[in-house]
DNA sequence: TGTCTATGAATGAATG
DNA sequence: CATTCATTCATAGACA
């Protein structure tokens, strides 16, 4: 364990990270159930810091803000009359 | 500290979430009535735009998200003694 | 060090 | 009531 965070926010570890995008974008895991962040919590635990709160939000923050970017993508390509 | 905030959604001032609280945590008014909802409503129109739905909106997440945290994302692993 | 951006966190609103 | 969406606040880290 490397850094120590005092008690500020979660700051996920690349390998929470890149198991947590594993899940979303190759596994299509978008919109897990409780008991799926329960688990994926338990196995990212291994990583470091981490509670289901953090995982729950993770989340929810992947599919707002990938409907944010959908969003404006397809907004850029309407041309106002 | 209130910035004006575009007139979307409903912004409860302090007063307003004390007094909720107050009811929700200390007189256990967890579940109110129609006829309540609109009281609390109008006591809390003193301090502020607020409508009875947004009084009704307000307790029904409070009871949703107590038990989210009490039943599953606040839950530390178990560990069995 | 101030500003900016990405993103964790929170919550009002709404849907299933 | 359980779950999800929409929007906003807060802040760690990047950059100048």
């Amino acid at each position: 364990m490397h850094c120590k965070q005092s008690n500020t926010r979660w700051l996920p570890t690349r390998d929470q990270i890149r198991i947590l995008k594993e899940l979303y974008d190759d596994k299509g895991v978008k919109c897990p159930t409780v008991e799926q962040v329960q688990r994926i919590t338990l196995q990212l635990k291994w990583y470091g810091e981490i509670e289901n709160k953090n995982v729950f939000y993770w989340f929810q923050n992947q599919r707002a803000r990938e409907k944010l970017k959908n969003n404006k993508l397809t907004s850029d390509v309407q041309v106002p009359k």
